[in-house]
DNA sequence: AATCGGTTCAACCGCGGTCCT
DNA sequence: TAGGACCGCGGTTGAACCGAT
């Protein structure tokens, strides 16, 4: 979209052979018929030839506009001009209150299904709605703000509850609108103690895991399942909050799991202030530890069923749907060529924490795909040496790192993000830093909270638990890693592949 | 004044559904 | 009934804008 206003007439009048491909313009089978389509922003004079179209002919049949009126558009282009800004009945400018307010109702209800939550909105668009909520509203869940208010989390809640009885496997996006799933309260239980059952597994896989759990991004452990309220659906491109990254940094932070000298593992609670990275909350939280650094229930002690599930997610880049990363049993590994592929990262589709049954046991399966990852590392030795480390002397030394305020990432950092990097190259999440943290977690949008929150972020188990709610919905994620070579990964996830990857093999 | 980074929003893209032949 | 054309939807992109530095 490099062509200007000026070029713009000339180009519709004259078919510029410098426009646009024929090809990008046609695509959804809406081919021109003579040449090239222009694409881009729309001119006075375009918008006159299709109004003065519409008018004689009235809508529909958008292919003809441009054999018809000479249009260098394509129909779909049309369509959309005439539907998001030249119809007559379009209400232009902000939102009432009233229409915000039934905006969060009829989101809370349909989910992401903007053309829906149109036709409820007179004069309003798709469009319109769409970018609304991806703007105001999230920028609401930034601040900490709720987005839906409790009266309407409960009235979605239980108009969802009767096909939710009714589809207890099923996930439809309406049905279980991740909002309002309570993996989006603030509230985790899966992740309260988490142990690993030493009957339940092969001594030979504790003693593994006491080497290298820690390597198991702790989203591989997350729950996947009928009661996952990620529903499956297609998976497209830049659906994973970093992506890769947060794989990424899960297999190299150390994510605050715990060892036990029996063979246990605890896997870290990595929202909670009281990890271990933060030795004074430990003891505050006692009532609270499954309960999210920076949630309201922690600030507010509102524990909230009715919080706005955005409010624990951080932001995410362009995530629609919900399978993001726990997509199907169909377990990806990383795309080679995706910048995300620095480290081996478990099938996080795979993996399942929640649901330990012997039958189908995400932790076993993480465990089983990390060891093998590990054995065909070439360089694992020095993997081992960042795992030797015990963890308390971990924690404050990868804090430590994290704590440097500036360009954390340092000289590996690039290697990090624009080279296949691997398990062997520990020190290069170091550094990782999240700015605006406020954009990533919810507190009270004050100063002080502020301050904790860019504390929070920056540490290494909010990171990783970031990738833990890599949801559905289109979010951007704001924060922005701190690194030059992270392009990708920066604003709204380009990199399909990643994503792809996580969910398709 | 220049630069940078974040936000907004118009437009594009790809896909699935429906209609038509 | 199959296949192509068309339409609509949801997600994604990138330029313009704006405020901070």
């Amino acid at each position: 979209m490099s062509m200007n206003s000026a070029n713009d007439e000339r180009m519709m009048l004259n078919n510029d052979p410098d426009s646009p491909s024929v090809d990008d313009a046609n695509s959804g089978g809406n081919v021109g018929g003579n040449g090239s389509l222009k694409k881009g922003p729309w001119t006075s004079a375009e918008d006159a030839i299709l109004v003065e179209y519409v008018t004689k002919h009235g809508e529909g049949n958008w292919n003809a506009v441009q054999k018809h009126s000479g249009l260098a558009r394509c129909g779909k282009s049309c369509r959309l001009r005439w539907a998001n800004h030249l119809r007559p009945d379009l209400r232009k400018g902000a939102f009432t209150q009233e229409e915000e307010r039934r905006i969060i109702e009829l989101h809370a209800k349909m989910g992401n299904k903007w053309a829906r939550m149109a036709a409820e909105l007179p004069g309003r668009t798709d469009n319109e709605i769409k970018n609304y909520w991806n703007t105001r509203i999230k920028r609401r869940q930034r601040a900490g703000l709720p987005i839906y208010p409790p009266d309407i989390c409960l009235q979605a809640s239980n108009e969802n509850q009767e096909s939710d009885d009714m589809n207890a496997f099923s996930s439809g996006h309406d049905v279980h609108h991740p909002d309002f799933m309570p993996m989006n309260n603030f509230e985790i239980p899966e992740f309260k103690a988490f142990q690993i059952n030493p009957q339940l597994y092969p001594q030979e896989l504790l003693d593994f895991s006491s080497n290298s759990l820690l390597n198991i991004p702790a989203s591989s452990l997350l729950a996947q399942g009928p009661h996952s309220p990620y529903p499956n659906k297609r998976i497209r491109g830049s659906e994973s909050l970093f992506p890769g990254l947060s794989t990424d940094i899960g297999n190299v932070i150390p994510d605050g799991s715990q060892y036990h000298n029996d063979g246990s593992v605890q896997i870290a609670q990595p929202f909670m202030l009281s990890s271990a990275y933060d030795h004074n909350s430990t003891s505050n939280h006692g009532s609270s530890s499954s309960v999210l650094p920076g949630s309201h229930a922690v600030l507010n002690g509102n524990t909230s069923s009715s919080e706005p599930t955005w409010a624990m997610k951080p932001e995410l880049p362009s995530l629609q749907t919900q399978t993001g990363c726990w997509g199907p049993p169909s377990s990806p590994l990383p795309s080679l060529e995706s910048v995300d592929t620095l480290i081996q990262t478990p099938p996080i589709e795979n993996t399942q924490s929640c649901n330990l049954s012997p039958r189908n046991s995400g932790l076993l399966d993480a465990v089983l795909y990390e060891s093998q990852t590990i054995k065909n590392s070439n360089n694992s030795s020095r993997q081992h040496d960042l795992f030797d480390t015990s963890s308390e002397d971990l924690h404050e030394t990868e804090w430590g790192a994290y704590s440097e305020p500036i360009s954390p990432l340092g000289p590996s950092s690039s290697s990090v993000f624009s080279e296949g990097t691997s398990l062997d190259e520990p020190k290069i999440t170091r550094g990782y830093r999240v700015e605006e943290s406020t954009d990533l977690f919810p507190m009270q949008y004050d100063d002080r909270v502020e301050t904790q929150n860019e504390m929070i972020y920056s540490r290494p188990d909010f990171l990783l638990a970031s990738n833990y709610f890599v949801t559905n919905d289109q979010t951007r994620f704001s924060g922005k890693v701190d690194t030059s070579a992270t392009s990708s990964t920066q604003g709204y996830g380009h990199d399909s592949c990643s994503s792809n990857a996580m969910s398709s093999v």
